[in-house]
DNA sequence: AATTTACGAAACGGTATCGTATCGAAATAC
DNA sequence: GTATTTCGATACGATACCGTTTCGTAAATT
């Protein structure tokens, strides 16, 4: 059976692959999607546009297997009490939201969502719901140690605090940090539960 | 005085101006701002291209100039109850939102905000601030009338609630409709001052 | 060693768009 | 009636980018 595996040729190259991938990242952070053009990738990739073209057909395709690709583990923090968890959370999302390629990540989603939904599928998938999952066992956990009342919908409140942080990459909070704006408006959704 | 004023030759046609400003705005929220040409804003507007060029620089300066342009009078509800208040507000700003100009102002600002921040500023002055000053007339009244406590930073609230928004713009709601899910979000905002 | 497939630089035909120039006609002031 | 400025259709030179083709070289299998 492995024998049938076995392709005659010279084999893709796993390196230029990966360079590729990369490359499309770093320029859809830098100039955004619309802006970047094959020619570029390849440039920064290192490779020739056949290296590309042969694996996609599409500046599409290659973005969205780029986002597909994209590794980010989540760590389920566990400090043994609330404030301590989310911090942690937060800290995590800032650093990717905040960041050039978070930024023109949503930005491509939002422009892209009527005609190509397949950007906001996978950053769905890949990024949100690992993260929205996460933040349910951190408010479960919660709940378990009398810190929130249970009838909270940590869905809800997930998706709360993703679109307070969506907006602060266009309208950045002006009289505190960053990191205090976030921390009230978490009291405002959650206190309302506090005992 | 006025004779100065007066200036030899053709004037400026008022008509194409407008002209030009509304076919940029349909075709901003048709196709988005970098898939937009000039030739096609000239032939929307039914104007020569030169006539676009005598007034702008760039399509930046014009779809710029496009955005302040947009007028968009707020009117502050006064139903007598939070309650009626916020659902005038809310379905207005569902309707500019929502929409496919909304979206692609958005992506727009998202996209552009490291480069080019004017964007942002102008949406800000002229959309958000006379929204935001609504609201926290709404719920001053509110206050007064005791249905919420007077501690609520009603900037504080109405930030979250346009993040909100923002975000199901990618992710619409799935289990709720949009109107359910913003007045869910609203009471989790807002009740936990609720008397 | 022969065959097969991939790689990458370079060239290419084709299309798209920019921004300007031209020019006859129009709309004003004098 | 003359002068001035604008309008808009058209053309233009220039640049940008796409996607494919060519071809020598490389990396594998047979």
């Amino acid at each position: 059976m492995s024998e049938i595996n076995k392709k005659l040729g010279r084999p893709r190259s796993v390196e230029s692959h990966q360079s590729i991938l990369q490359a499309t990242l770093a320029l859809l952070a830098e100039i955004g999607f619309d802006a970047m053009i094959i020619e570029a990738i390849a440039a920064r990739a290192g490779v020739g546009k056949t290296t590309i073209y042969r694996r996609y057909v599409s500046k599409e395709e290659l973005v969205a297997d780029a986002i597909e690709n994209m590794r980010e583990e989540v760590v389920i923090p566990n400090t043994g009490n609330l404030w301590g968890d989310i911090d942690a959370l937060v800290e995590n999302a800032a650093q990717i939201t905040l960041s050039p390629l978070g930024r023109q990540t949503v930005a491509m989603i939002i422009s892209s969502a009527s005609s190509n939904s397949q950007f906001a599928q996978i950053y769905w998938a890949k990024y949100l719901q690992p993260r929205r999952q996460a933040f349910a066992i951190v408010l479960e956990r919660a709940k378990a140690r009398n810190e929130i009342q249970p009838e909270i919908d940590p869905d809800l409140v997930f998706d709360m605090m993703s679109g307070v942080m969506l907006y602060t990459l266009i309208f950045p909070p002006t009289t505190d940090s960053w990191e205090v704006h976030v921390r009230r408006c978490l009291n405002l959704v959650l206190q309302s539960a506090a005992v």
